[in-house]
DNA sequence: CTTGACCATCACATCAATGTGAACGTTTCA
DNA sequence: TGAAACGTTCACATTGATGTGATGGTCAAG
């Protein structure tokens, strides 16, 4: 698969794409015209990147701990040192803690909603 | 309150406080020197906004939900657009997806810690 | 062979969040 | 009165994640 494809797939645009590479979180094979080329892993792979930047974490951390998370879970940890465990789990803390605030901000905003609609059948509100 | 202890009781430094203002998410009062004063709702105001930009909304947008979100909730819904409603009901179902990406890569973690954890105790691993 | 859809690199631009520092006024306190 | 701590504006710089466009190579189909 070449980079459109997995841009494709993933929703990743192309020179993001070609951003993670620079970064070092993959590493894509390269055909002999230069092209890069993909295999099906690529693209969980993606997927996995966007959500751990999604969480906000670095791609200089994501880089680290990326290879504890590798597809084939399990049986798979031999190398991990005991700072990577470390990191690993003041990251996952840290997402715990941002995943509150999210929520509680997503209640705030369907409270909000669900008051307005509430309002909005009896017609009665504003300065009531 | 002036903005040194704003800044302190939010964990935002000053230069971030004079930024969100920039970008007009805050408008806070002046003294008579030039001064900025803060009333004790600007706490919270602050978190508000630290935790919508957490969660990925770019400040323009914020800046218009906000005034949604204000602290005396219901009973203030009057001048809530049909579009700022649905601007809100939108970036709450962005936020909801972005939660559960979150969620899955937290208990991924969480899962690989386990596991490592597991595989520490018994005292074989690795190879095995 | 040419056209269109790919691909490549390079470079410039933007946006959010910050840092830093200059140059300067204010408040407080010993 | 003078120093320390705090405030102001302005401006330039950087970082991380992205977008956009220029310029040019590759390749398959008409």
């Amino acid at each position: 698969m070449r980079i459109g494809e997995l841009s494709r797939r993933t929703g990743a645009s192309r020179r993001l794409l070609r951003y993670y590479e620079e970064q070092a979180l993959i590493v894509p094979d390269r055909g002999p015209n230069g092209y890069r080329e993909y295999d099906e892993r690529y693209v969980d792979r993606i997927n996995q990147i966007r959500g751990l930047l999604d969480a906000g974490l670095p791609t200089r951390i994501i880089k680290q701990i990326l290879p504890c998370l590798d597809k084939p879970r399990s049986i798979h940890f031999p190398d991990a040192t005991p700072q990577m465990l470390a990191l690993l789990a003041t990251e996952r803390d840290r997402l715990s803690e941002r995943i509150d605030v999210l929520v509680r901000n997503r209640d705030a905003m369907s409270e909000y909603l669900a008051e307005v609609a509430r309002c909005r059948a009896p017609e009665d509100c504003g300065t009531q």
